[in-house]
DNA sequence: AGTTTTACATCACCTGCTTATAGAAGTGTC
DNA sequence: GACACTTCTATAAGCAGGTGATGTAAAACT
């Protein structure tokens, strides 16, 4: 662990990518140790966050932006509309499409969740530099919009309207292409 | 998103810290992008990483490591010794405790899967610029320090050898507390 | 009108965890 | 040195959350 600037030769920056892959196949574990006990899987929160976020969405949507099939997502979704934390709304414009919202109740629990989590990360991040601190809030970031960017762009809702994202009940769940 | 410095006021932290745990609970959805056709779920091979990098390890510190239940590691165990990629050994001098150790073939699987994430990672990181690159892995790095130190001290073995670690068939797995 | 495509749901199945419990081996007590 | 207690791993049963294959309805093309 020498302190390296990261202008560094190029076949050091290899040998810091093989590293960095490793501490990526463990991000798992601290997520674990994050968990709080409001029953919300990782994915679900996720999907939840984007829909306060961003507004409805097509099924089809959330599964690319999430990384999982259509079938998977459909499913959670049903788990979701059953909790009461999400529905589905039919698009009149297109009666096969389903336009999926969030609800008061799971803007709720986003928000309890959000200040869950935010206290045990700050509790974790105890012994970090401000520097570092600094270094994670800024590459968390990054990834995130990594993720939104990658393979087949899932892109979220366009937000034609004025109005607060996720708050107009017939926001236009358009596809995103 | 101003520019702001890490040593602004203590509620802007806050805020940051809101989006930050947003970002954080987004991050399966990355690491299933990354996902490479080699069978290994994020826990096997983050523990195949660790019996690589730090030697045998018992049962139950490979289970506090990862942040799964004993007997979810103990599946575990199963599963990649099924696979080959890793066997028990019996500790002679403690008859309850089973030692995993890393097979050449889990060697060998670890370099590829390492090769083929950092290819992955690499590709998606292009348009990345080399500060955001820089931080991201300096803060992966730090997440993964905080992900050992974190709950109840999963220490793994001190290698008490000059040995290679992880190369020695008879690293004692000593309980790290 | 007939074909093809798109969008979602359903089905059967599997992996990877969980909790509860059992069993075997070490440890402390008297 | 037999007893209770603790520690370590394994087993069993069950559930959540995925996958791929397929079904069904609506839209779009020609």
């Amino acid at each position: 662990m020498t302190t390296r600037p990261p202008e560094a030769g190029p076949e050091a920056g290899e040998a810091a990518l093989l590293r960095t892959v490793t501490s990526f196949d463990r991000l798992l574990g601290l997520l674990r140790r994050l968990s709080t006990p409001d029953g919300l899987s990782l994915t679900a929160a996720s999907t939840l966050y984007r829909l306060e976020e961003f507004g409805a969405h097509r099924v089809s949507d959330l599964a690319v932006a999430e990384g999982v099939t259509q079938p998977g997502m459909t499913q959670l979704v049903s788990r979701l509309e059953r909790d009461g934390l999400a529905e589905r709304r039919s698009d009149p414009a297109d009666r096969r499409v389903v336009a999926v919202a969030i609800t008061p109740a799971g803007r709720e629990l986003v928000r309890h969740r959000r200040r869950a989590r935010a206290a045990k990360l700050s509790e974790l991040l105890g012994d970090v530099s401000a520097e570092e601190r600094a270094a994670i809030e800024l590459s968390l970031r990054v990834l995130e919009r990594l993720a939104a960017a990658s393979p087949p762009a899932a892109v979220p809702v366009p937000t034609p309207t004025t109005t607060e994202p996720g708050t107009d009940p017939a926001a236009d769940p358009g596809r995103g292409t």
